[in-house]
DNA sequence: TTGATCGATGTAATCGATTACATGAAAGCT
DNA sequence: AGCTTTCATGTAATCGATTACATCGATCAA
């Protein structure tokens, strides 16, 4: 039942070589004659050998994976981020373990095993709201395995950032509306602890008041980034007894669900009000109708990052020189956005 | 720099025992005095030990890791479902390892790679399409590491499958279009070498037999289950001298492209067709129209999953009685159906 | 009282690789 | 020729835990 599983001492034996040469001779070729390597590759064949992975990281110090802690698993923003992770670090040799740090079962505990020597050579931290303890916890910072924030991150936690320009793209979003001709422009913020919030709303604002347009504190709707929020803030617009004519939705989860939710009332979009959005989620061009929104360079964003933290396992030194990689975003203007009506 | 990682050595001279017995204190507390564990825990709190994954693995010849197999990551469709794995297999102490099987870096031997006992402890197969290969390459099933299909299987590899019933789906979706008086009805189908393009195919075509509606082979059309290939879809329906009058698609993102471009054509859903989808991923409910569709538990997919293949972890013997768990689906009925004209 | 049993603990083998160090043969140098 | 260097390979320590087996004192039964 259970096939014996051959070791690198059965490879030795059947090439009639040691051990050590086995392994030279599978990881540093140049070390052996090259009639050696031949022999041992055939016994390697020839036994169906594959090395055992535990008993190599055990003596090497390493785990060859790495972790993304993603806060909601279920959330497919994310699932194009991992992608971009896992096409850099499979190359490299580099598996990926994944895990939900929003998941009630994820204790604080349970990311400190992460994050130190353990189970991973490095983590990526998606999620900027875990608690400061989970980087201190009595230790200091180079006491873990090296991490990297992507997307989300914490301040106060020097460690590199590969992130986009939030309040850039919350710029584009206000100046695109307002170069439409809108003068009232409401936002639909994201959850309220979140960085994302904070960097889109300070975009908002200043770029509202730069082009003197006050901001009116009703038209400031919360939010928590899923559709669901969306639609209830298209609720809350159509409560307003004066309107912004254009809205920008921190997601584009809760831009669809906010013109789901006006259409299913009667309104439509850009008739009634003009939606810009943000990450250019792959519906969102397919929409009805098509979404203008800001897109995140989600693959780019994984990658840049995996690239980052496989930099910082290689020279595990210099945690200091905190770098923080800002990827370009773009508006895609499509057709939920059109002039501002004038009456 | 490099902080100095306690092992379980420096617990034990702490503690003033022996390495045995702190391991024991820890993994077996009944089998050691009261007193001695709670000098042991002092000890481990002092020092602020925490047992290293990698050393314990290779003594107990476990990897306390899953992989899943997981065509294409970026999709969407399949972050639920890995929510769902990793809600049961983390609680069971287990950690997720992905890895993207239609990946082009990712050869068969990689995969392999995985199978064996070296990198994990089980794994789960969401992609049908693997070369047979890689389950036999002369060794025998059994050789490697318990693994279960979820989703989308292979014939002739016979192990546990958890999976919908598809053609059970097709039906519904087919039995809807026509008590709404469809009698034209058209099917959008998945790509061609998928094993639920097959199901959902011969679950349509029987429905049609049965319900006596010929079916027509230009009503038959290829797609891939992606947005886009609906669109291509549309467009070939408008093409179309004779239009069947409902569509079945084979996915959700098939469905909400397909709606797409045909209003982009300028044809309304339901009034022009009506359209069913299949999935019910999260956008369907709020699309406009929104979807009727064939819902997957999805996250009930993920967890059941994660239990078989626990269960098979754990007995890790009989893998002969290829379980194959069938999950209910049902139809959604939502705004994208309805009565079929009469003219 | 004596031998058996049991519970708590220590000693050392073990998991399966990598790698520092040792060895011996061949090649190079004066 | 004699000495050093180099190259290929073998020997054995090592990574850090778990665990089979040994030990020893205390308890128990006859």
């Amino acid at each position: 039942m259970n096939r014996y599983v051959p070791k690198i001492q059965d490879v030795a034996h059947v090439a009639g070589v040691s051990t050590a040469t086995v392994s030279r001779a599978l990881n540093k070729p140049d070390s052996v004659s090259e009639e050696t390597r031949a022999t041992v590759i055939r016994a390697v064949e020839k036994t169906g050998y594959r090395f055992n992975q535990t008993a190599r990281n055990l003596r090497s110090r390493k785990t060859g994976a790495i972790v993304v802690l993603v806060p909601h698993l279920s959330n497919p923003f994310f699932s194009q981020i991992l992608s971009g992770i896992e096409n850099v670090t499979s190359r490299a040799g580099y598996s990926v373990l994944i895990a939900d740090s929003k998941h009630p079962d994820f204790g604080h505990d349970r990311i400190l095993e992460y994050m130190r020597y353990n189970r991973a050579d490095g983590v990526i931290v998606l999620d900027g709201s875990l608690p400061l303890e989970v980087y201190h916890n009595g230790h200091s910072f180079d006491s873990a395995a090296p991490f990297v924030f992507a997307c989300e991150w914490t301040d106060d936690v020097p460690v590199p950032t590969i992130r986009i320009d939030n309040r850039a793209g919350a710029r584009m979003a206000v100046e695109h509306l307002n170069s439409l001709g809108h003068r009232k422009i409401g936002h639909v913020l994201g959850p309220p602890d979140n960085v994302l919030t904070r960097e889109r709303l300070a975009g908002t604002r200043d770029t509202l008041n730069e082009l003197n347009l006050q901001p009116r504190n009703d038209w400031f709707i919360d939010g928590d980034f899923s559709i669901e929020s969306g639609c209830k803030a298209a609720r809350s617009w159509i409560q307003l007894a004066e309107k912004p004519t254009g809205v920008f939705c921190a997601s584009d989860q809760m831009a669809l669900g906010f013109i789901s939710e006006l259409s299913n009332h009667g309104y439509r979009v850009p008739r009634d009000v003009s939606v810009v959005g943000f990450d250019d989620i792959e519906i969102a061009g397919r929409f009805i109708p098509s979404l203008t929104t800001i897109r995140q360079p989600r693959n780019d964003i994984g990658a840049t990052t995996a690239n980052v933290l496989l930099e910082q396992i290689k020279g595990s030194q210099r945690n200091g020189d905190a770098i923080c990689k800002i990827l370009p975003v773009e508006i895609i203007i499509r057709d939920s956005t059109g002039p501002a009506r004038t009456n």
